[in-house]
RNA sequence: GCCGCGUUCGUCUAGUUGGCCCAGGACGUAAGAUUUUCAUUCUUAAAAUCGCGGGUUCGAAUCCCGCACGCGGUACCA
């Protein structure tokens, strides 16, 4: 049975990489028949941020990204909360200083910067290691009774792995195939910290463990501490179930180089986070897909392509379709460059598929926030027409408004190039025609366009795009006589009356 | 510095066992068609000496070695 776990850190809002690690965790627990479960890494006190919790649960759900397990729906291996395990994780820490696998280290914070100053000055680096730990202060090199005392007598602490010297590491990665570090190069890195915490390391091969996590997809940046989380399987004497390791390529900013980061997309014009974000502390407001117009399913399908496709060339996939397709192993190796165009594409591909009715809906909503009086029923129609333009919701009200109310300016660049000195008379005539041809289409369009326009050898382009001047305020629109239709003949008589007596060439 | 990962059109990528690749698709860009206009749509085009340099081979984007560059890690953060 195939358990996957997202276990984001509360320490913010859900990055857009982060969601993407969410959603590939997601696709391979449904692939393959499997759970998917949520953890919440909350062991550093000092970096927790309120309300991170449930912006992820929130921007998971809004995606699409369900759990079976987790710290909002519950399940048989909870608490899913790290801060609610807090009791469990000092047994295993004891656990491995018992068996020789850790230890106990009293340096103080300052005496480790001295160290760290130090080395630096000559032109070196400190590391807590098996070069290093033998001049320290802790339960390898302080007399047995001393340590006891200490211990005793409450003094701060942290627990060390004790990296073995001179070992190969090798990570067999889903991805990457097999990834080897020696451990020399390795610090002895600290699993327990002194305010009684677990840190990311110790905390996070105890649940996956406990939690029989089968396979473990998380970021590349988790690439150089793997080795050790192997290393803490074999210490534990879990290494026959130890999760299978897939490290996702990371998300690069759009220009130049270097990981998207938060700060990236407002100023690059696009957002960085599923949702909005108001953060607690400084009263920052971060823009999120979902306030952005942005709809669920394209955002899934761009973020699916962003280091991985089905091997074909389709690129349009719902959700259903990405979980049929996903294969870890078409997982591409290297960072991707996120891309604003690309996300615009699938968003406007989404929205084409939207009902007409759903459409319509938003642009309801919109006209009724902008136009006072009622009496507008054709928003279905407005919709249908107009939806192949608009790529979001937001965009809705701003090209159809003039089918709501009339212009009350005119694009002069426009005007410029369309309205001659002559068109005060052509217009005229158009109303001439309104007011007294049948107000039905086929009979419009053969006494304005053929028998008016064609038969006095006027120049079509020149006259229909004045009168769109007139009644939409720029040459931008459907069809002209649609149009008109639609508003009726003395709403536009009344547009293009105005024009005339306004617009002076 | 050290360790690790990576490197195919501007961008995302196809290319899994070397020949069907003088490298395919998509986004974006350009041109054209359609439309009375704009947008949509359609067609076409430009766009990668496959990071660089060696090698192996009849033949390499695909295998080997070296280098360069980029990124990640190097915290009592995750």
């Amino acid at each position: 049975m195939v358990r996957v776990r997202f276990a984001p850190s509360p320490t913010g809002p859900l990055h857009i990489g982060g969601v993407r690690t969410a959603l590939y965790n997601y696709l391979f627990a449904r692939k393959n028949g499997g759970k998917m479960l949520l953890r919440i890494e909350d062991t550093d006190q000092t970096r927790f941020v309120p309300g991170a919790e449930q912006y992820i649960v929130e921007a998971l759900g809004w995606l699409g990204i369900e759990f079976d397990e987790g710290v909002h729906v519950g399940g048989p291996f909870g608490p899913y909360r790290q801060s609610d395990r807090k009791p469990l994780y000092r047994r295993y820490a004891e656990q491995l200083v018992a068996d020789g696998w850790a230890y106990y280290a009293f340096d103080t914070p300052q005496s480790l910067e001295e160290r760290r100053k130090a080395a630096e000055a000559q032109k070196g680096t400190f590391q807590y290691d098996c070069t290093t730990r033998m001049s320290m202060e802790n339960s390898l090199t302080l007399p047995a009774d001393e340590v006891r005392r200490r211990l005793d007598e409450g003094q701060p602490y942290v627990v060390r792995f004790k990296f073995p010297e001179g070992v190969d590491i090798t990570v067999h990665d889903m991805i990457r195939g097999e990834v080897t570090m020696n451990s020399r190069l390795l610090d002895d890195k600290v699993l327990f910290k002194s305010d009684g915490m677990p840190t990311y390391h110790l905390a996070n091969i105890v649940d996956d463990h406990l939690m029989e996590i089968t396979h473990v997809i998380r970021g590349e940046e988790w690439l150089p501490s793997a080795p050790l989380h192997v290393m803490l399987y074999r210490a534990f004497g879990w290494e026959d179930t130890m999760p299978r390791f897939a490290h996702l390529p990371l998300l690069l900013k759009p220009e130049g180089n270097g990981k998207l980061s938060k700060r990236d997309g407002d100023r690059l014009g696009f957002p960085v986070f599923p949702l909005e974000w108001h953060d607690p502390k400084s009263g920052e407001v971060s823009s999120g897909y979902r306030e952005q117009g942005y709809l669920p399913q394209a955002v899934v399908n761009m973020l699916a392509l962003l280091g991985w496709n089905p091997g074909t060339e389709q690129e349009l996939m719902t959700m259903d379709e990405l979980v049929e397709l996903f294969d870890i192993e078409h997982v591409s190796k290297n960072g991707a460059k996120f891309n604003v165009d690309k996300a615009r594409w699938f968003q406007h591909e989404y929205f084409q598929q939207l009902d007409d009715e759903t459409v319509a809906a938003m642009l309801d909503d919109q006209v009724r926030a902008h136009v006072v009086e009622a009496g507008h029923d054709y928003v279905l129609e407005v919709a249908k027409l107009m939806k192949e333009r608009i790529t979001f919701p937001r965009e809705l009200w701003d090209t159809c408004r003039y089918f709501f109310v009339a212009p009350t300016e005119y694009d002069a660049k426009d005007v410029a190039k369309r309205w001659s000195p002559d068109m005060h008379i052509h217009m005229q005539k158009v109303i001439d025609i309104l007011d007294t041809v049948p107000f039905e289409y086929d009979a419009i369009h053969q006494a304005l366009l053929e028998d008016y326009i064609k038969g006095n050898g006027l120049k079509m382009g020149s006259v229909m795009n004045s009168l769109r001047i007139a009644v939409v305020g720029r040459t931008v629109g459907p069809d002209m006589l649609t149009l008109v239709m639609m508003l009726g003949k003395d709403e536009t008589i009344k547009r293009v009356k105005r024009a005339i007596d306004t617009i002076t060439v």
